[in-house]
DNA sequence: CGCAGTTTTGATTCATCTCAATTTGTGTGG
DNA sequence: CCACACAAATTGAGATGAATCAAAACTGCG
């Protein structure tokens, strides 16, 4: 029978958004003590349920919270006036969205789950607040601000400079890499995403990444199944991106 | 003669980084009041002077503080192993570099002044700790990264789905606006970079820059001597933008 | 004044887009 | 459980915008 003063571990865990969450190490109370981990608890408020292809926040939609992605897959995407889009970047279970927002006060694309996923809402002010407190929390908030940033070049970079087999041997790299730092396989995986939003990311057509799929197959870098890749030859592909362009 | 309590105008004026610049509206500063900035001023250490051609820092440097370009035109750039480069930006004063190093505490770019320059050093440690202080310093600064996320994807867009012209256009009116909001005339400026750089930083090559420039001002856009630019149908350029691909 | 770096312009090539047809896969309702 | 409709993916042929290669003109700096 627990003395008095010990809460009932049910009750906490069904409070403890972070300090339960096997994400912790990816999201963002990497770095913080247990106690720092606990003050995060109780910003990050309501959980949130998306379905596949619904919307979590649109262009236009005022600023108000940071989102950390607990399940599932997103996209975010920016929709010019004259039809033309572009998807911005993909996102999955540890990775935070939302920080287009901070700057205007009002979100800038749209974010869009690509399967039935799961977020925490973090209210922004309370971040902002509890950041002020928590020194490791603000250093790291800043880490993953930059890291995005960082992230950011590396995509101009690639559509910037590479040609369209570079640019999906790096896509394809970077993916892998993102779901082994989640546990899963590094050589197997699933695409949530279409051909076309691939290449919108990418800056082609979805028949141009069509064919390079087609192509990685023939050389037997990849196998491909429609969503479902099997990388067979790693180093392969890392030498399609250290080739110089023409 | 000056009451015992009023500091010599001079002596202040003589340490005060931030509350004596006339940036102060464009940069770090902005929305602090009167005390909060003379805060600033004490965290705002050197200034550094850099000639045209020099490195503010490399790609691979220690990540300490971020850069306020007091005056002076820059470019960041990345440089793969295999020998390829793309520039990642161009900045002008007020605004803030640097940012990129934080994630990993290295800068991932390079950061080269394109004319002789002036900036201010900002220790970050320092900026962390007076952010936690300053809540409209932190929240600031917050934008200011915010903004560069926001940016880059602007630059994602005009990769991804841009023609030539249209990518020449938009970086015209880009700079165009930012001259503006430093006191400078919309129509007309100078470029700092070369027809080589700037075509990196668009995705092209320097042939294609130079003959879209050609081109604009064959079509009575702008004139065009060497680096020296002048917009005269503001109009034309931005429905270039506002067209269909193809 | 001469030379190196930059820019312009032309001719040709090539990667990717466009258009089009077909195949494959997915979800729904009878 | 199967059939149907619709969405997604593949593949081919031809068009096209930008790259490449090349040469000449201009600029500015020592």
């Amino acid at each position: 029978m627990p003395a008095p003063n010990v809460i009932p571990l049910n009750l906490t865990s069904l409070k403890a958004a972070c300090s339960q969450c096997n994400l912790r190490e990816l999201c963002l109370p990497y770095g913080l003590t247990e106690d720092e981990v606990a003050q995060l608890d109780n910003l990050v408020g309501a959980r949130r349920k998306l379905k596949r292809g619904q919307h979590l926040y649109r262009a236009g939609d005022p600023f108000e919270a940071l989102y950390a992605i607990k399940i599932g897959f997103f996209k975010t995407d920016i929709l010019l006036e004259d039809g033309r889009d572009q998807v911005t970047g993909f996102q999955m279970a540890g990775e935070i969205l939302g920080m287009d927002g901070i700057g205007t006060e009002v979100h800038t694309c749209n974010s869009i789950a690509l399967e039935d996923s799961e977020i925490c809402v973090i209210p922004f002010p309370q971040l902002e607040h509890l950041s002020r407190e928590i020194r490791a929390l603000q250093h790291h908030f800043h880490k993953v601000m930059s890291r995005e940033i960082v992230r950011d070049h590396g995509v101009m970079m690639l559509l910037g400079t590479m040609r369209a087999e570079e640019r999906l041997a790096a896509f394809l790299l970077n993916l892998s890499q993102r779901f082994t730092a989640r546990g899963y396989s590094p050589q197997e995986f699933h695409l949530r995403m279409t051909r076309e939003e691939i290449g919108s990311y990418l800056g082609l057509k979805l028949e141009t990444v069509s064919r390079a799929f087609s192509r990685f197959q023939e050389e037997g870098l990849i196998s491909v199944h429609q969503k479902h890749i099997r990388i067979l030859d790693n180093a392969g592909l890392k030498k399609l991106l250290s080739h110089q362009p023409g």
